[in-house]
DNA sequence: AAACACAAGGGTGAATTTACCCTTTTTTCA
DNA sequence: TGAAAAAAGGGTAAATTCACCCTTGTGTTT
């Protein structure tokens, strides 16, 4: 009998955490070794065993404490050899270049049948990566609009966090230590760079990439 | 022995649901009966088996097709003698308050540990109802700022959302067939409603919420 | 029928925002 | 080191936004 391939869970929905553990020891090539649920733990157990003998984690993305991305972040530094499969309920584009852009090896939906989960684990161990269709289609996605877009400059930025009030230009120059003038340099440059016309784009343009929040 | 308590579990998240599952029927008074993956297949279900004996339904908030809150309020309509538990994993405030008021006798964040979601089952199941803390939290503040609600008239949001874009006032007058001086009306009337000062907080208030968009 | 709420709209003036064109100083870099 | 680019700021004019106060017509309530 040939031993069983060692998985790790770090998630912090335990409902769904104990339950999945229950489904891969079902698998008959696989068991879960250990739970943790948020990344903290997780990295601080790494620490502590070295030499932890593990085929692949399965590590979800939204967690208290330390999350997905920043637990990735760590792995990428300190442990690369590991294999990750990133597991999440939303399918935010972002959220999914960025744990792919720090090494995790596949994506997977919570959503996903138990068979093609089961795919993605043995794709993982086997050839090293497995990705969706819809995966794959963003990274597409994402390496063309990259060519084309806009960075804006830390002064910049502050300035749009300001637009986002009800303050006149007047008060955010005050505020910024600046000229009226050089605000209003700052503003025709923006509204020139991300093609639009008002302050209310401005809004609306801060609000959809992030730069303010709601 | 006495017969088991019937679940039926309503979740478009396959891994989880059916791993869930297996979690329930670990405990010794449950079992789970049938497995649904929107609220649509679920409500056709109940209506082609009107005399269905289900103990207690999990009802997962986020799933596409039919959503939580839709299947919930249907159930309030047609079969209000169930007993639902939502289940989701966000703690969302709307989202939470519409649930229990369109019905659900108890709302658990997919992060409980299985201990207390058993609480949770056991309390539904036999006193009625389970709230946690939080959800208890929710319902006395939404207590309070209902009071203090200002509502909207129908013009007023189409209003609104005009000018959640670059239109100038007067081309929003324009599109809503009214004079200019009208949508000075509406706006002057709307500051001071919501106690802001310029058309920025109106769009600030406008996505707050959610009567945009982005 | 008087009183009242309310939706639509008018007038005016001040403040703010936007557009376009310009100068000076500092940084960068070839 | 000299040219080019970027950052800060100035002037002016037009468009838009905002504040305040007022009129008319249409229902509704009592």
């Amino acid at each position: 009998m040939k031993p069983k391939n060692k998985i790790i869970i770090v998630d912090d929905h335990l409902l769904f955490s104990q339950s999945l553990e229950l489904l891969i020891n079902s698998f008959k090539d696989f068991e879960v070794i250990n739970r943790f649920e948020n990344g903290k733990v997780f990295i601080t157990y790494l620490q502590e065993n070295v030499d932890t003998n593990v085929d692949l984690i399965l590590l979800d993305v939204n967690m208290p404490v330390l999350d997905g991305i920043s637990t990735m972040k760590w792995i990428k530094e300190n442990r690369p050899e590991l294999k990750v499969i990133a597991l999440s309920v939303n399918d935010d584009e972002e959220v999914i270049i960025k744990m792919i852009t720090n090494g995790a090896k596949g994506y997977l939906l919570k959503d996903t049948s138990p068979e093609i989960f089961k795919d993605g684990i043995v794709s993982v161990i086997e050839k090293g990566f497995y990705f969706t269709e819809l995966v794959s289609g963003m990274l597409v996605k994402k390496a063309n609009d990259d060519s084309k877009k806009v960075n804006l400059k830390e002064k910049e930025i502050v300035f749009i966090k300001h637009a986002c009030t009800e303050k006149t230009y007047k008060e955010i120059a005050s505020e910024m230590c600046l000229s009226p003038k050089t605000i209003d340099g700052y503003r025709e440059c923006l509204f020139d760079k991300l093609e639009i016309k008002t302050r209310i784009g401005l809004v609306l343009y801060a609000i959809k990439h992030k730069i303010v929040l709601v």
